[in-house]
DNA sequence: TATTGTTATACTCTATAACTATA
DNA sequence: TATAGTTATAGAGTATAACAATA
């Protein structure tokens, strides 16, 4: 949790808040969605969802567009500046993830790289 | 940071949110704290402090008192109720943290075994 | 009628700026 | 003057309840 934490520091500049950042990182990796799939991912309710997604058009950072199969739906989508904002988040958490890394031995990477998997598997049970 | 998320729903009942829960796990741990040092541990500014601190006294899970030393200083302290809520979600997360790892076989466990410090190095560094 | 999205309202956490009280 | 705490005000996230539009 304390290591969650630290990382979740490391982020773009600009006044993008976590919730913000969590629903850019879904719309850079999985595509345009509509705001109940983002809602259900993010475990939070549609009114608070969509109150997300107008502060994230608000800056620029996403769309609103409309479903072609369905009048009722709506496309969210990651615009190039809300794109740009999740590749910069995720390389500063690289970096800093790097340079931890870096102070430790090799026997100390190699215990890390063995549990790793482990603790995946912990997440999702 | 999945893990984190996950356990972190792993709480007391009522209403005590996850700000005012990690106040009385530093208070529980640490004892009597001024309103600016739990500023300081929740990196969090001062009314925002205030504000939860509001909170847990108008709860009962806290008090305000004074410094015997700096009659500038207050003193917040968790009542037994306070402790109480914290030593309820502490039990909760150590249930469910056990689940999950009886799930695993003797050469996970010990690989986590090995990992853990290192973690733990890693928060801190 | 059911589903999707949104608006209305309210509460908490967060912050910055300004104010009070004590050193 | 400096420090500790608080109040004032405002913005964002969360929720439930109610409403609008489309299937």
């Amino acid at each position: 949790m304390r290591i969650a934490r630290r990382l979740r520091l490391e982020r773009a500049e600009g006044d993008v808040s976590d919730p913000q950042l969590s629903v850019l990182f879904t719309l850079w990796k999985e595509g345009p969605q509509t705001p109940s799939a983002l809602a259900d991912a993010e475990r939070v309710t549609p009114p608070s969802m969509n109150r997300t997604v107008n502060a994230l058009v608000g800056a620029g950072l996403a769309t609103r567009g409309s479903a072609p199969d369905d009048g009722r739906k709506v496309l969210i989508a990651a615009t190039n500046a809300g794109v740009e904002v999740a590749r910069e988040t995720k390389r500063r958490r690289m970096i800093w993830f790097s340079r931890q890394l870096e102070r430790l031995d090799d026997s100390e990477r190699a215990a890390l790289d063995i549990a790793a998997p482990i603790l995946r598997g912990l997440a999702d049970a």
